[in-house]
DNA sequence: TGACGTTATGTTATAATATTACATTCAGAA
DNA sequence: TTCTGAATGTAATATTATAACATAACGTCA
């Protein structure tokens, strides 16, 4: 059973009940909404659930034909609308390097975050950044330009594919 | 007139005369090139020169349509495959932000580029990153993670933007 | 209640980005 | 010269994302 309180970071990377993590992460975001005024749809709260269960990146098309097999929605604007809900309100973000999204992990709000993407597994985990106190804020500093939002992104392989891998 | 030794990280968003600094850096490209036995075809020099007189960054299409004006090949396939030669040997980079490209400023060769992506005038100024040394390396570390490659780009205000803009 | 404005969804079409596959040409080595 | 591998030309298509407009659901307040 997952437990709320251990680390999301290294737990996407580790065995565990998703079913559970995701159902918790859910609850989570429905409470958010609740207390926001933030309209949780259907169509939103099922995309938020299949991001949760699955660790990995899923495209806005992959996204689309779960959609379809439960009877909500079929055109690509119905998956990029809900997810673009989701990533403004935190509740996801998008993966740049491969065009995909993820669930957040949630264990700060307002954060930076910073991904782990594995490219045997595809699974993602999700750590915290503070890329204006490293050598890039340095340099931005240095030059006067004024960092708003910031994407970092590391690819690589994840402890379980080191071991398979090639 | 652009001096070589002049910091490249602060160039990008200073007035300078592209047209020099772009000559210095194809240059600079002819002989690594010339060195290593590596051919920098008319395509790719092309598409290399398209990108550095342009501090923006610069999408496949974009570069298509520059080269089709050449007489160079009009086929998505010609751009794709000159930017892929150019970014595995080091000479541009992918910003997967704007799914679009840049010249590398070589300050420093196999380096782990950081970019500065001014969302007004969309020029785009390169620094140097050490991922593995900061919260994410830590992270990565920590849970076994083995980084490959590092995807950092930050996204805001150039000096000259952050004047004219509301 | 019901008329209205706002937000969300449905749907069609299309734009923008990227790759596959295969034929041809070119440069350098044997 | 002939062979080989690399590079290019070209057509077709896959993948990702958005524009535009119609319809439906929701909240509010007269």
């Amino acid at each position: 059973m997952a437990k709320k309180s251990s680390d999301p970071q290294t737990l996407a990377f580790a065995q565990h009940d998703h079913g559970a993590c995701a159902a918790d992460a859910l609850d989570y975001a429905r409470g958010v909404c609740a207390q926001q005024g933030l309209r949780l749809t259907p169509v939103r709260e099922r995309v938020l659930q299949l991001l949760l269960e699955s660790h990995s990146a899923l495209g806005a098309y992959d996204l689309l034909e779960k959609l379809k097999a439960d009877g909500l929605g079929s055109q690509p604007p119905v998956a990029y609308r809900a997810l673009e809900f989701l990533v403004a309100h935190g509740f996801a973000h998008k993966i740049e390097r491969l065009n995909a999204f993820v669930a957040c992990s949630r264990t700060h709000a307002g954060h930076s975050p910073a991904f782990m993407i594995c490219r045997l597994c595809h699974q993602v985990a999700e750590a915290h950044a503070t890329p204006a106190s490293g050598k890039l804020g340095q340099a931005a500093k240095s030059i006067g330009f004024k960092i708003e939002k910031t994407v970092i992104e590391a690819e690589g392989l994840c402890p379980t594919c080191q071991g398979g891998a090639a």
